[in-house]
DNA sequence: TAGAGATATTTCAAACTCAAAATATTTATG
DNA sequence: CATAAATATTTTGAGTTTGAAATATCTCTA
């Protein structure tokens, strides 16, 4: 048997499994801690607040920053969340005169969901106001904090990535 | 024009507002990126390989850190999610037989949920499993990543702490 | 001790969510 | 051109989730 360097294959995965796979289960139970406090707080306030959902304010925050709409595909990727269920956000935005649906050009099958102007004006407003209120529940990160933390986030979800594309 | 914003003591709070808000938004935005894309991939894992969901998982795993079986109360409150919800998951793992229900002496209004000792080995045997998903799903995240994630999450969790109590 | 208020849980209706099946349409292949 | 495969979306059924109302029980106080 071939033993080398101190830091050898086999110990290094024994103890992976011991403290290094525990910080990490620590450190992902930590960030589905603060997601769902943060999102429950948000929930509420956009109820209270707006009479209105999170899941329909991430679908008017998709179609704001693409002002020209998107195809429904494009939305549930952008949400990661399944075709189906955005399917039923789009019907209820709809019924509330806040998103429209385009037929596309050359391709029955798809369309394109857009805000209405009433649409764009209501999220632009709310907007203002989610921010103030995410910067409030974050009022204790600092600018350093906020940057350290975007960086380690973004390591986890890189390796995540669709592997497809 | 000759402006010096870091001189414009006017403009200070506005910029430093506005900046260091979006920063905590952008935070917030990867939290949930994140979040979502783990909990996709291993909503995943469970379904195929255990044939079974993340809450009913975490539902598991309360209760094995209480092992004298915790009320409902409790345990909606330790995973921060609705009373009404624990009811229906709770049920449903009682039919599959990997929990029970037992009265509370002197109080008939409560009852403890507690793992029979099938929901316990099973748990044991899946918590091994999940462990090393979630360090593999993690494994760019170095012990000082993690370490790091963990300090910047508290203090974001610590200021939402409930205040009733 | 009667009854008002508090507490623990369940029930309920509506919304969200998923994965899989169904539908409609387009593209590619023979 | 016919039609098989691929693509875009909706529908479906089951489960999860919420907030509010309902139910059951307990506690406190007059």
């Amino acid at each position: 048997m071939n033993m080398n360097h101190s830091d050898d294959q086999r110990d290094q995965m024994d103890n992976e499994t011991s403290d290094l796979s525990k910080a990490r289960l620590r450190a992902w139970l930590q960030i589905l801690k603060v997601s769902r406090k943060i999102e429950g707080e948000l929930r509420e306030k956009m109820r209270i607040e707006f009479g209105s959902t999170l899941p329909r304010f991430d679908v008017l925050a998709a179609l704001y920053r693409e002002r020209d709409g998107m195809r429904m595909s494009e939305l549930s990727k952008s949400l990661m969340v399944s075709n189906g269920n955005v399917t039923g956000i789009v019907d209820r935005l709809v019924s509330e005169g806040l998103l429209v649906r385009v037929p596309v050009e050359n391709d029955r099958r798809a369309s394109i969901v857009r805000l209405t102007e009433a649409g764009e004006k209501d999220f632009a407003e709310r907007a203002l106001v989610h921010e103030a209120w995410v910067s409030e529940l974050f009022s204790d990160l600092s600018a350093r904090d906020a940057d350290g933390l975007i960086r380690i986030l973004r390591t986890i979800s890189h390796h995540n990535e669709a592997p497809h594309d």
